[in-house]
DNA sequence: GTCTATACGAAGATAGAC
DNA sequence: GTCTATCTTCGTATAGAC
């Protein structure tokens, strides 16, 4: 227990990692934990070991991803909250967007998978699947729905809900990357960002800014 | 030939009837042949003998889905056409989710699961089944963005695909009922609309209205 | 032609031996 | 912690009853 660092900690971690990879490609159901283990170089029973299911696996794939993304919409929230400020509805929208885009980018290995991962998950319809997402969710996104709510005083809640729904459907949807092959592509037409940036991300800030701007 | 109405023609639609409430509930991928055929109080190889195969079957389904909502479009899409008029994109954008949208009531049974079905299956990831619903889907959606790109000659190509991209999103994830989960709902203020008209339809389309309008 | 009964090989998840 | 064995369920194929 002292370091962890034998096999088993890397078969724990090597699943994970397969695991994330390919929810994100195919989806949960259709992902089976065979080809989860045989990619990690791990025994079938493995995951039964550590993880008790494939529920408990795709649970904590859920919550290793999501760790990081928490923290960083918290951080800005508290940010945007400081000296008793009253944050902009422009800036929520742009925070918690670009929190959740940029994980693409957050992560040391896998960048892209787990935002694939996290974007399908939320498109799942098992029930089951979205109340595992949504305890994990929950708090802090409960919070900006209460601050977005606040700054919009001319709305009911239950318009501001839905707004904010819509948000969080296009975030799940562009993570998945089921917003970039809903319709034919145009090609691009070498516009593309020089560096970092995504233009899809920009757009998609702005997409959901519109939406909350609406009468 | 003459009528059909055999006991035989009678299990081809049940089939079809079941596989898309199935399909529209747990997904394709997570529906077995045989959830379906017991459900429809069929035979295991009556699929196979109707449609060739699962994916048969999924075609089938989304065939006959999709058959009166690309009429729709079309009729409406002319209509607003006629006299070489110049479409608004509200209209354009109104037009088409609404006759995403009020799939619900247009069928005699199973009216919301249509809908859901439909909605899942845009958000299935399996790129062989975008591909499917691609074919089917193609030729009526790619007027209408034309028509928005004419429409909206301030923008970019890349920027009108983009916001169309978002429309069929949020109605695919409209119709599968994702948008309506994402997020806790806020308990209904007893604004709810009396007779026909769906509340929540009308605020997607203010927000795709919305999208389309940004600068 | 329609449909059923049944079988096959592959793959899945889990339990228990080691 | 790992491996093997087992039991289920999948999609598909075949043969024949109506």
């Amino acid at each position: 227990m002292e370091k962890g660092v034998s096999a088993s900690a890397g078969t724990k971690k090597r699943i994970l990692d397969v695991a994330e990879r390919l929810f994100g490609e195919r989806g949960y159901a259709a992902t089976s934990l065979r080809a989860v283990t045989v990619a990690a170089g791990a025994n079938v029973a493995a995951v039964n070991y550590h993880f008790g299911s494939k529920e408990g696996l795709l649970r904590a794939v859920v919550d290793r991803a999501m760790g990081p993304v928490n923290e960083a919409r918290q951080r800005l929230l508290e940010g945007l909250l400081a000296d008793g400020r009253k944050p902009e509805v422009a800036d929520l929208v742009e925070g918690f967007v670009r929190t959740g885009a940029d994980l693409t980018r957050s992560r040391d290995d896998g960048a892209a998978s787990v935002a694939r991962f996290l974007g399908r998950v939320m498109c799942e319809p098992d029930p089951e699947i979205r109340r595992l997402f949504a305890d994990e969710v929950g708090g802090v996104e409960g919070r900006y729905l209460a601050e977005l709510t606040r700054a919009l005083p001319a709305l009911s809640a239950a318009e501001v809900a839905f707004r904010y729904r819509v948000m969080i459907g296009l975030l799940a949807l562009h993570q998945a990357g089921a917003l970039a092959d809903l319709a034919p592509r145009v090609v691009d037409d070498g516009s593309a960002s020089p560096d970092g940036t995504d233009e899809e991300t920009e757009r998609l800030v702005a997409a959901v800014q519109a939406v909350f701007r609406a009468p």
